[in-house]
This record gives C-alpha cells, structure tokens and sequence, in this order.
DNA sequence: GTGAAAGCGCTAACAC
DNA sequence: GTGTTAGCGCTTTCAC
C-alpha cells in the first residue's frame, strides 16, 4: 500500500437522501445520491464533461453505468426548450424513393442527436393536416415535408409553428421558406424533350387523375410539364391520359395502355409519370405482343430497381434521393446551428438525369 | 334581445392574469386565461370532454381555436408518464418489405394516438445497441425490433426498460417476450424441399457471410434451414455459398451465381435468401445465354414487387409484411390497455407461402 | 468547479 | 363540475 492522504470524510452530500426511486427506472436525482454531487453535475457531465473535474466525472460516471441510467429527454427537452425532434411529413414510407430520401435525412441527423419523427399521409391532404398537427405537439425543431402543394391550414400551421420549414422533391412552386429537390415540372418537360427529339410524334402520357383529395400533385406537376412541351413543340395532346388515384402503380399502367393502343392514329411512344406503371405498360404490351421499343417507345420517371432488370431495360429520368436527403440534413443542421437569425431561405435543385436504356428507341 | 338573466359579473378568474406567455406559442395558461377557467378544465376538455359543462367546454374550445394552441406532449409527458412514443428498430427503411411493417404498423397505432420512432441499424449490431439507448431516453412505452439475434447489452436493455417488448419479422428462436413473424428457418426448409420435390439434385443457395458485425441473422437462418434439409434429404450441400455482406442485392446474386456455374458435375437448381440477389442471378443467366428455368431454376424469397416483371417471372416465398405490420400494432394496443398485468406472452406466426411463378420448373 | 433555487408545461390526486 | 396543490425529471441562471 502506498503513503498517501486518503483525504478526509465527506461531510455534506449536496443530493440529500430524502427522496427514494419509487419506479424502476433511476434519475439523474439517483446518479447524484450514488456519486455524493448534486444533480447538476451530473447534467454537465452529459451535456459539457470538459467543465467537471475529471475526477468528480469518473464517479459519476462510474455511478451512470452502475445504475443504468438513461436520461429522460422529455424532462431535458421541457427544461431546455430543445426537443431534437425532426418531424419529417411524406405521402408514405413504401416508395423506394421516398424511403431513401428518410434514409439519407436520418443519417445526417442522427449524428446530431436528432430524431426523425416520421408522418405519413397516403397523398391525402387531409391526412397531412391531421399528421403536422399531431406532430406539432412534439414540438419539432425543424418540419421537413413533401413540397409542391398544402391545404390552407396546413400552410397556417407552417408558418405559425415558428420552426425552420423545408421542402423536399418539388421545386416547381414557390417553396415557402427551404427547399432542396427538383423540379417535377422540369420532369415532364425533360421526358417530352426526349421523346420529340428521337423523332416520335404520337406521343402519350400517364398520370394520376386530378380529383377528389387523394392526389400526387408532384405527379400532376410532371404531367404538365409534359403537356405543355408537347404543346410547345406542335405535338398533340390528344394521347395523355389521367387514370387512376395515386399512388399509381403496374396495374394502372397495364389499364392505361389498354385505353391509349386503340387510338388513330396509332401511339408510338408514351411517358408514364413513374417507372411502376411504366413498368405496368411493357408488361402489358408484351402480353399483347407488341414489340417494345419498336412499336412503341416507353419511359418512366424515379429509376426504381425494377426498371434494371425489366426486358428491354426501361428508360428513365433519375433523380439521387439519396443525396436529397443528405443535403436536406445538412441544410437543417446548417440552419438550425445558426442561432436563429432567420437568414435567407436555402433553395437547393439536386437536378436529374435521363438514363437511356432500351425502352427508348428512335422512330424508324 | 330577448329577455334573460345576464347573470352577474364574473367575480374570479380562477388563472390569474400574473405571467404572460414569453414565446409566441401559447401555453395551456394562456387557454385557460382567455376561457376564464383552470387550467385542470382545460386539460379536461382535451382528455375527457364529456366530464366538463357543454357551455365551458365550448367556451374554452373557441379560446384553443382563437389562439391556435397545440398543447406541448413532452410536458404531458412528464406529468402523466405516458410518452404515447412506441419505438421501432429496423435493419433499414429502403427495403420494401420492412418499410411496409412499419406501414403497417404506423397505421394502426396512429389511431390509437401513437407515434412511432423509428431507428434503423443497417444490419450493425453495434449500430443496434446505440440505436437502442438513444431510443431509451425517449421512453418508449413498447419497443418493436426485427428479431433473432441481439448483443448482450441489448438484451440486457430491453429486459431492464420495463416495457413490453416485440419481435418481429423472426421466430426461429426463443422469443425474448412477444413476437409476430415467421420462421425464417422454416423458409429455408420449405425453400429445399420444393426444389428437391420438382426432383433437383444439384441445389445451390446463395446467402450473406457470416462474418463481422454487419450480418443479416435472418437470411443465415434461411440459410441454415435450406442446408439442413438437404442434409436430411441425402442432397450434397456443397453449392451452398455464402458471399458478400448484408443486405444483399442484384450483383451479390450475379456474382454469387458465377462461382457457382462451373462447378461439376453441373447446379441445376438454386435458392437465394432474397429475391433481389434471385433477379440478379437470373440477369447473369441471361448475360450468359443460359435458360432459366431449362438449364437452371432459380427461386427467391419475398415477393418483391420486382419478381413479378422478370422474364420468366420469380418463383419465391411470400410473407404477407402488411398484415406483420398491423398484427404487431393490435397486439402492442392489447399489451399496453391491459393494465399491465404481465400476461402471457403473445407469439403469433404468420406463415408463409410459396408463389409458383416461371423460374422453377420440374427437372426433366 | 460546483451547488441552490426556480421553473419548463402539463396532469394525478384530491378537495370543494 | 371545477379548482388547488404538488410534482413529473430535467436544465437555466446565478451564486459561491
């Protein structure tokens, strides 16, 4: 054993032992008890461990780890006002795209100590009000959702929730305050572009039909795009077709197709708002034998899997949701950091891309 | 005007006018302040309206409405130790059929007033536990997580959280508490037997390596049900291949099916843990002019939507992930009502069935 | 470097 | 039917 002051008792244990745990659960009150501080030293422990005396740090956290605390955020967020809360709104989580874009978010955010509160509406406008307000009562930091269109209460809501509003995957509008994504608008124009450039002039479009409440306004944007190049360029309209409420899928495309084939004269190339019923559309034209792209030209849009490995392989517009979602998590930590001089909005276009596989060809 | 008793003046304003609201958002003070009641009443009127007098009720709703007041979960919290937070651990939210559990999933516990937290581990066990503790501080009231395989520390923090516990999307093990799912053991048993029953003898499957701390434990489990029902059937296992990390995709597949393909004598027949990994394989078949399912029969597990547009389409294994989903919330509101007597676990088996599509045929 | 007091916004429990 | 009291478990602020 070695010569050494062992230091008098302590006298005083600034956490008095009056109050017992009555739940199983310890609290911070219990971690001071066990390392004789008071509890908040053991609060700066968590939150800034470099203003604690390293030795009053180990016995609390010696004491942290022999109870097994965990502390209480709601208790931390009502205190400190800070919940580390992102309320993210989406039309659902089963699209691949949308899935990713929640993906990348999380990714960036967790790495901040933030976290994803998720709200899904199944493209029901009214299923988005329900949704922010019961996400409102979270108290959010920040509420990232998908663009383009809101219900007057819900812009409302937005504004007066006094939180960063950013909007992904539609740049068409006007964003109300951030935005990264691209424009869907854009999209259709893009698409109609292409087809008109490989030489095709009856051209066909599926969308989503624009009624009732449940509606895929980012789709309807890329429908108008297309309509009005085509427009544009002296092509007729007369072969884009709205069917179907979103989200639109193979069979709607399958449906779709069925409605457009008949018409005089003939279709020879056709865009379908999403690479599903794209997808959808070749399915059927093979059932019918009919020879894709020779007698008719398809393309989709969102470069879903699915449209690798279809036969021929489909002709896409591609838009890296992945890098949508980072850039919407590092826009948030950006402005969220910054101690809330409302600086100017962030408007970020990630762009797109036409990938050319072997649903396209040219017109003979 | 009609005649009537005004009444007299209103002595008592039960909230006194002491403290205005710093921040814009108002509080329940505010509410009550303006309704000239309590702030008990207030609460009333939000968790029991019918116990408050019609004409107050009303009273204090017009008085919400005027002020837009969304009252703050994190202080309801605190004070009524239920978060309504239902926390949910998943590999990752981009593969289809775990984003449709959590849609599921979402779905009915939102209208019991639920939100979900959704944490996601990217197959890392590590990443799981950390996912775990930050998910902890939240204090979930249930906590739902894709099954089989934990570290200790996680089965030590779930034990100790003193909230019901749910598996999913496994039972080939001990369930820790509850579970909902399938035994992913028992796919790859039924998986061999098909192939053995069209009367294959060459078999090879394709699964992940069991190595390092990113590991898919479910599809090893299928792996480890389709070796050991060749084993049992006399069928030599030497074309069960493990190779590349979780989760597997198309190139895994593609790869895979390379090393597989110049064995002798020849593969007839082959299984992959998922269907992605399947598609891939049949994409390299094709590259390499060999027919499926003539030369080589190939089957997957899942039913994603992608087998479906294959050429031939993918025979694979369906479970019905929706109906996971909704299952695992309709016993997580059961568990939660009951007023936690610690019942009896519940463990319930979805099953699973074989989709018979054109990629396996019958050995000639 | 550490502690005491005060309070975040709400609700449980009990009084009236 | 409604109000009062006393916290929930933490952090802010300021004192020492």
């Amino acid at each position: 054993m070695s010569i050494q002051d062992e230091g008098a008792e302590v006298e005083v244990k600034p956490e008095k032992a009056g109050k017992r745990a009555k739940s199983g659960r310890p609290t911070i009150r219990d971690v001071a008890r066990l390392a004789g501080v008071s509890r908040m030293t053991v609060s700066r422990v968590m939150s800034e461990p470099d203003r604690v005396l390293p030795a009053t740090r180990d016995r609390i956290q010696r004491a942290i780890a022999d109870l097994g605390y965990v502390p209480d955020k709601a208790a931390g967020s009502l205190a400190s006002r800070r919940t580390g809360f992102i309320a993210l709104i989406l039309p659902n989580l089963t699209n691949a795209n949308f899935s990713t874009v929640a993906h990348g978010l999380a990714e960036v955010l967790r790495d901040a100590d933030y976290h994803l509160l998720i709200g899904y509406t199944d493209y029901d406008l009214a299923e988005e009000d329900r949704q922010l307000t019961s996400l409102l009562a979270r108290r959010p930091e920040a509420i990232v959702l998908a663009g383009a269109t809101h219900s007057r209460t819900a812009s409302r809501m937005l504004l007066s929730a006094e939180v960063p509003v950013l909007e992904i995957a539609d740049l068409s509008g006007r964003p109300l305050q951030h935005a990264v994504g691209f424009s869907n608008y854009e999209v259709g124009r893009v698409a109609a572009r292409h087809l008109i450039g490989r030489g095709f002039r009856r051209i066909g479009a599926v969308g989503p039909v624009q009624d009732g409440q449940i509606r895929d306004y980012r789709g309807e944007e890329r429908m108008r795009g297309f309509e009005d190049e085509l427009r544009l360029s002296g092509v007729p309209t007369d072969l884009v077709l709205r069917h179907g409420k979103a989200p639109l899928s193979y069979d709607h495309g399958a449906a779709a197709i069925g409605m457009l084939l008949d018409r005089d004269p003939p279709i020879d190339a056709v865009f379908a708002v999403s690479d599903l019923p794209a997808v959808g559309i070749m399915m059927e034209c093979q059932k019918r034998g009919m020879a894709v792209p020779n007698e008719l030209a398809v393309m989709g849009f969102g470069d879903f899997e699915i449209g690798r490995v279809t036969n021929p392989p489909l002709t896409t517009i591609h838009v890296d949701f992945h890098a949508l979602g980072r850039r919407a998590g590092t826009i948030l930590l950006d402005v969220l950091s910054d101690d809330d001089g409302d600086e100017t909005p962030h408007v970020v276009d990630v762009g797109l891309s036409i990938i050319e596989r072997g649903s396209v060809g040219k017109k003979a």
